[in-house]
DNA sequence: AATTTTGTCTAACACATGTTAGGCTATGTC
DNA sequence: GACATAGCCTAACATGTGTTAGACAAAATT
């Protein structure tokens, strides 16, 4: 093939397929529906894959490692702990609104994956919520985060980062920095009205 | 029928379906899975509903209803917009742990549902949002809340307050109420560390 | 020019799906 | 005792499911 423009049809097949999942389901997707949506019949799409689960472990698995590289790369790059947490949940953002469709079915649709590859995909799931539980940690141990229960802060966050996936317009106002910027604050910061005597106020 | 201990067969039933659509989702079951469940034949189920769906729209909508009256009745009894937000946020915490099966069919399942039932339980959800965004701006105007945007704000409380339904488990050491008290300092209070000269702050 | 690769097709299989029709039996009601 | 109702059964149907086998044509590679 060398290098060539057009998008190779796997890829292409993956695309739709994350669409369609998101849309409908994994398991209310059926393959001729894929493959009327890619203008093929069902049974061609068998020359690019294996078996329909092999499209759900495929997007799942390549979205988890978007996510794992992401936070590696934060806690190897930043040393302040409230800099970490908005830099890991900006990057969080932005793999979420670049990838809106497979985002939804690694959130929704993981559950369909079949043992052994469910329990990897948790397992996955579980170190990236761990990264996030070591950032607060962290923060607690610096003083700037309040004492909080970790297990219930880091799935508190990791709620409202995954939530913009069920509202998030890709042709809205808001780009993915904006709602990264507003997340962190509210997640730091809070509903409260506060005076400005936080003990890390920066003007 | 008159008085009797035994559970009615239909109730029964719609809570064997919602622990399997929790389980394994909606399209995954099947009416067999559902009928061996319940130790009948798939056929003997249409004695007590007209269709699968309507499985599906009894527990949503039942779910719906039960989130509609607690926030009516926590706009009639309470005045203080922060004692408002913590009552509407105490009882959505109560109906999810007191409900986890029908909960996650509520919040994951419905978009299984087809016209027009679909588009009413999307109005119900924009309802109960909308009533916790009034609740964002009466406390806005009181001047005890920060200023932000409340759309934003009243779908980053929401995702908090439902991604519960994703780790909570009955047997777990947090009941409910300890759930809703942590849930609601951070969403009022934030993660930072801040000086205890909050405007609000009672000792 | 010969050959492999890529991408598609038709046809089909084995099985799962939601649902209906009609019959049987135990229980409660007049 | 007659009758209705509730709750289940077997049998079946029409359609949808994921998947395989094998053929054909265009494009890329040798």
């Amino acid at each position: 093939m060398s290098e060539s423009f057009t998008i190779n049809r796997k890829e292409q097949l993956l695309e739709v397929a994350a669409r369609l999942f998101k849309q409908r389901g994994y398991a209310a997707t059926s393959m001729r529906d894929l493959a009327a949506e890619l203008g093929i019949e069902a049974a061609s799409l068998y020359h690019h894959i294996k078996s329909k689960e092999e499209i759900l472990e495929t997007i799942c698995f390549e979205l988890a490692s978007k996510f794992s590289n992401a936070i590696a790369e934060v806690n190897d790059i930043y040393f302040n702990a409230e800099e970490k947490l908005r830099m890991a949940i900006k990057s969080h953002v932005q793999i979420i609104t670049e990838n809106t469709n497979q985002s939804a079915v690694f959130l929704q649709e993981w559950r369909n994956l079949s043992e052994p590859k469910l329990n990897a995909f948790m397992k996955l799931r579980d170190a990236y919520e761990n990264g996030i539980r070591v950032i607060l940690k962290d923060g607690m141990n610096e003083d700037v985060f309040a004492d909080v229960d970790e297990k219930f802060a880091s799935l508190t966050i990791l709620s409202t980062v995954n939530w913009i996936n069920e509202w998030y317009n890709p042709n809205g106002k808001m780009n993915a920095e904006e709602i990264a910027q507003k997340l962190c604050d509210f997640i730091l910061g809070g509903l409260r009205k506060k005076l400005v005597t936080d003990i890390n106020y920066k003007p």
